[in-house]
DNA sequence: GCCAACGTTGGC
DNA sequence: GCCAACGTTGGC
């Protein structure tokens, strides 16, 4: 079992719509280091930290599921797709998507500022400088850490 | 294989 | 809207 952080901008696609759908195909990693932890690692049951970035404020906002592993990207070949790769190959498609299931939202997200004051966090990925990484593993530990924050600031 | 140009991400 | 970080592309 592996525990993730995934992010999303909430403009485009936040918890709150995964409350409402329940399910739905994590689309559009264009990323290869996203798509190898997607394809290689993500596994039905695994927990996911769901980040909203681009977002006033940016933070984590809850837990998703992983429903599915790893399949083919539909939205590669749709060529009316804002993610559309012509380049795929077809009979050995370049992107893949996992379903996430909406497990839990909280009544404020654990923020980027609430995570880079946490001394706990420290080394934590989304806390460095720089990252954009839109999926990859999180420690047990931390993990554990931000859903005790975020549970703090009540379950929806 | 190097690296400049360019595009994207995402905090602020 | 700005810009730092960093991934990708393509000329050489």
């Amino acid at each position: 079992m592996t525990a993730w952080l995934m992010k999303s901008e909430p403009d485009v696609y936040g918890l709150s719509d995964l409350k409402r759908d329940q399910t739905t195909p994590w689309e559009g990693v264009r990323n290869y280091q996203a798509r190898n932890f997607l394809r290689d690692d993500a596994q039905v049951g695994d927990l996911v930290l769901f980040y909203h970035s681009n977002a006033e404020p940016s933070g984590v906002a809850g837990l998703a599921r992983v429903a599915r592993a790893a399949y083919p990207d539909p939205t590669q070949f749709d060529p009316k797709s804002d993610y559309a790769d012509p380049t795929s190959p077809p009979d050995a498609p370049r992107w893949v998507t996992v379903d996430l299931a909406f497990v839990e939202a909280w009544r404020a997200p654990v923020t980027l500022a609430q995570l880079k004051a946490d001394s706990a966090l420290e080394s934590m990925e989304v806390t460095r400088r720089g990252s954009r990484l839109s999926v990859h593993p999180v420690s047990q530990v931390h993990f554990d850490r931000v859903v005790a924050l975020g549970r703090a600031n009540g379950v929806l």
